[in-house]
DNA sequence: ATGTAC
């Protein structure tokens, strides 16, 4: 018996000395060399059912994990060019935005995908990016800050009914802003999210519960605000539960899942490109988890959980500072735009991720902000199918942090908030409204993806001190 | 986006 009769077998690579190693077993055992070759090719063909032991288990796993690298090359390959997609705004999209959409049109796990008017670049799926994948979900397509939200209460009195002194002292002792900031103990407010049966079901996110715990209620870092403003509302909608034209009170927030979804999305998207070694370079940040696996399940799991956990910390900021105006909101919407939700999709079921998008279905209310000096729009839905019932998530950023700070100068975004009467507590340069699109350019261009039902302008923001303060 | 990295 030697090399020769093996690879004759079919036998390729480490299988060959696996083989050869197991054949002089069976000869030292006294077993025909036609026999040896007969098991041989039969452990060639069922590898399955020789992996539990004896003389033949090594290279019976062997075998399988061969044919799982084979399949998984096959089935990380991207399509030669990227499926069609529908962009809104082009003229005020860069080619990165459009280079990463394409990437990710080429995932053999895509399906559909739109690009939305305040796209820019991010990890893997850009920031304003839509995509529809079938039985897969991408943890780079939903992004770091999972169930990063809007939050928008009104309240049944005047703008002018708090002074911006007053509402700046009560941003600055009912929010709390920074990377790992948390409430004391004795400040912390309970909510039924941290009650759930949910974050005893993975190790993961029992380790992250008292993260979780401690963080609730709190605003991080980057583009995150608290902000009281004027909601204006020029005519009366009955989905507003007759709310009268008029001016009011408002406060608006942009706040997301903090530590625990960023360890969250940090630790699935590293089990998604553990799964997909051979996916080219370029899509590397798109790995994805199948939907129908172990990982898939625990992350949507997890997803969703940081996603109300998100919505629970705007909850949680909105009952302080109403609780501490003494009024009850007269209305209140919320939405998420950093995530993935099932959705039919011409007839299919589909799993729509939406990266710095807001949901936009026929009828539903979505929140979509200008920057810290700039109008934000209360929206409705109209189901667009080439958006995948999306719009933007925002203005979208023109100029990335770095550039920023590069080409603005503090003066530039004292002037700009001086003439718009805005008050800043925090905020950085990298925050400079200048950094962003104009927001009604990107309003312009989705009035097929939404109609705008009121305005808000900001008065007084608290963001998170940047890296130079203005 | 997050506190300073499986």
């Amino acid at each position: 018996m030697n090399g020769k009769h093996i690879t004759k077998l079919g036998f390729e690579g480490k299988a060959v000395g696996l083989a050869l190693t197991a054949a002089k077993l069976r000869e030292d055992a006294g077993v025909s060399r036609g026999d040896i070759l007969d098991e041989l090719q039969s452990v060639q063909n069922y590898p399955e059912q020789y992996r539990g032991g004896g003389v033949y288990a090594d290279l019976a796993a062997h075998l399988l994990e061969q044919q799982a690298a084979q399949q998984s090359r096959q089935s990380a390959k991207l399509r030669a060019a990227p499926l069609p997609y529908r962009t809104w705004g082009a003229d005020l999209i860069d080619p990165g935005a459009h280079a990463q959409m394409d990437v990710a049109m080429q995932l053999p796990v895509s399906r559909a995908g739109a690009l939305m008017p305040d796209a820019h670049v991010g990890y893997g799926l850009p920031i304003g990016g839509v995509l529809a994948t079938e039985n897969a979900v991408i943890p780079y397509g939903v992004g770091v800050d999972i169930g990063c939200s809007m939050m928008l209460s009104v309240f049944p009195v005047g703008a002018g009914n708090v002074s911006t002194d007053e509402a700046r002292s009560l941003l600055l002792k009912h929010t709390r802003f920074g990377a790992g900031v948390a409430f004391d103990k004795r400040d912390r407010l309970d909510h039924p999210v941290l009650h759930e049966a949910t974050w005893k079901e993975q190790p993961l996110l029992r380790h992250l519960f008292d993260k979780a715990a401690t963080q609730i209620g709190t605003s991080g870092s980057g583009n995150h605000f608290v902000e009281f403003g004027t909601f204006t509302l020029a005519q009366a909608d009955p989905q507003l539960e007759g709310l009268d034209p008029g001016e009011y009170l408002a406060v608006l927030s942009h706040s997301g899942s903090r530590g625990f979804g960023a360890q969250v999305a940090g630790h699935f998207t590293g089990v998604a490109q553990k799964l997909w070694p051979q996916l080219d370079r370029e899509a590397q940040k798109l790995a994805w988890l199948p939907l129908d696996g172990e990982p898939g399940q625990a992350y949507w799991q997890a997803m969703n959980l940081a996603g109300r956990y998100a919505l629970a910390n705007h909850e949680q900021i909105h009952a302080r500072l109403a609780r501490a105006l003494g009024e009850k909101p007269l209305l209140q919407a919320q939405n998420s735009h950093n995530l993935a939700w099932k959705q039919v999709v011409n007839g299919q079921e589909l799993i729509v991720h939406r990266k710095g998008a807001t949901p936009a279905e026929a009828g539903r209310l979505g929140l979509i902000p200008g920057s810290m000096a700039d109008p934000g729009y209360l929206v409705r839905g109209k189901g667009h199918p080439e958006a995948l019932a999306s719009a933007s998530h925002g203005a979208g950023r023109q100029l990335g942090r770095k550039a920023a700070e590069r080409s603005l100068a503090k003066k530039d975004v004292q002037a700009y908030l001086k003439d718009r009467g805005v008050t800043l507590i925090g905020g950085g340069i990298d925050e400079a409204p200048q950094a962003y699109k104009r927001i009604e350019d990107v309003i312009a261009r989705q009035r097929d993806l939404v109609d705008v039902l009121g305005e808000f302008r900001p008065r007084v923001v608290r963001m998170d001190t940047g890296s130079e303060d203005v």
